[in-house]
RNA sequence: GGCCAGGUAGCUCAGUCGGUACGAGCGUCCGCCUGAAAAGCGGAAGGUCGGCGGUUCGACCCCGCCCCUGGCCA
């Protein structure tokens, strides 16, 4: 997200800047944000739901500890979905390198997995060079998956393609006494009408010839040194910001970085066309629906997935809460960063 | 002023030929979530059925009056 919707915050964000101006070059890490156990450089996350200022909260963290920004927003990852996904300037950064960014295209299925591999690949390669790491997105399978201990069982396009094909045919009820036959307790845990969670399932056992996990794991850390903040916002507070953000989206030309999205494939990309705004736009140039429709539709279900993302982060034990609307919340968090 | 349609959950609307509102979608709140996760799935809380009076053992459904909304006529 950038600056342009978040006046609210923007005082804070520059007056943390300015008092790191001067007696902090960019890039140079600092001993102050060091692990006290280990010695190590911090490994910092921002979570929260969409809108409440996470990526320039981010960006200034990095520019007074010295760190850099790992992405953890999964359609942050496709190439070329900019506007619709509020992905930080060149400008924005502020200087501050950003990795995982557009290194997806849109044709191209997401994969938890892949991203974990990533993530963690280029943490452990900034944490060698003692640089302080800031992970930041909403995507909280994603930042589960990279910060606490997680294992994917594998998977195999082929056999996931076939029982989908089942899945459309006979209907997840079916799908689900199958599963109920093979793995009763996965079964017991996943409801009949899921489809898409039972698909996943018979993968795994008929993959591993084990069990299906139909739990997920408890946060246990997978890094020692790591502070994780979680930015909150009063609900009417939020909802206002996202219906703002969605305009601005729409004056930014967020119609036509679809259009020309839907020139590379975006359409026939599995994950990058059911983002929101991109799905609800690709539905406008389908003549399905107007545009208006279009545009109250993205914030509708925008501020649902808002819900969905702080019922997801609440449960992180590990998180710290601050309000974003708190007086001086970066310096509270870059309190909270230097212990 | 007259006629017609309508006033049922926060919103849009079903419904009962008089017998405790079976409501639905959306919204709200809450939860689940192991390779699509900005995805996928589930649960809960909300209604003195416009107001007053009458008929009836009993009315949200019948009658009368009133109020409100939309349309038509004058």
């Amino acid at each position: 997200m950038g600056t342009w919707d978040n006046e609210a915050v923007t005082g804070a964000v520059t007056s943390v800047m300015a008092s790191e101006r001067g007696e902090q070059p960019i890039g140079a890490p600092r001993a102050a944000v060091r692990h006290p156990a280990d010695g190590r450089p911090l490994v910092i996350a921002v979570v929260g739901p969409t809108a409440v200022g996470k990526s320039d909260l981010a960006v200034a963290l990095a520019r007074a500890v010295g760190g850099e920004v790992v992405n953890a927003d999964s359609m942050q990852l496709y190439r070329g979905m900019d506007i619709g996904t509020a992905k930080l300037t060149e400008a924005e950064r502020g200087g501050v390198h950003h990795h995982l960014l557009d290194i997806w295209p849109v044709t191209q299925r997401a994969a938890v997995a892949e991203y974990q591999r990533l993530a963690r690949t280029a943490i452990d390669r900034l944490v060698a060079e003692e640089r302080p790491v800031i992970l930041v997105g909403g995507s909280g399978l994603y930042v589960h998956a990279t910060l606490d201990d997680f294992e994917f069982p594998g998977t195999d396009p082929g056999l996931r393609a076939e029982l989908e094909a089942q899945l459309a045919e006979v209907g997840p009820g079916a799908m689900h006494a199958r599963l109920t036959a093979a793995d009763p307790d996965a079964a017991a845990a996943i409801l009949p009408s899921n489809g898409r969670r039972i698909v996943r399932a018979l993968e795994v056992i008929e993959l591993t010839g084990g069990r299906f996990v139909a739990t997920l794991p408890g946060h246990r850390p997978h890094y020692p040194h790591t502070l994780r903040l979680g930015l909150t916002s009063d609900r009417a507070l939020l909802d206002e910001r996202i219906s703002r953000r969605v305009d601005v989206m729409w004056e930014r030309g967020l119609v036509d970085e679809v259009r020309a999205l839907e020139k590379v494939g975006l359409r026939e990309g599995v994950t990058a066309s059911r983002a929101l705004g991109y799905k609800q736009v690709l539905a406008f140039l389908a003549g399905e629906i107007s545009e208006l429709d279009a545009r109250e539709q993205t914030v509708k279900e925008t501020k649902r997935f808002a819900r969905r993302q702080e019922s997801w982060f609440r449960r992180d034990p590990h998180v710290h809460w601050l309000d974003q609307a708190g007086d001086g919340v970066y310096d509270v968090a870059l309190e909270l960063v230097r212990g």
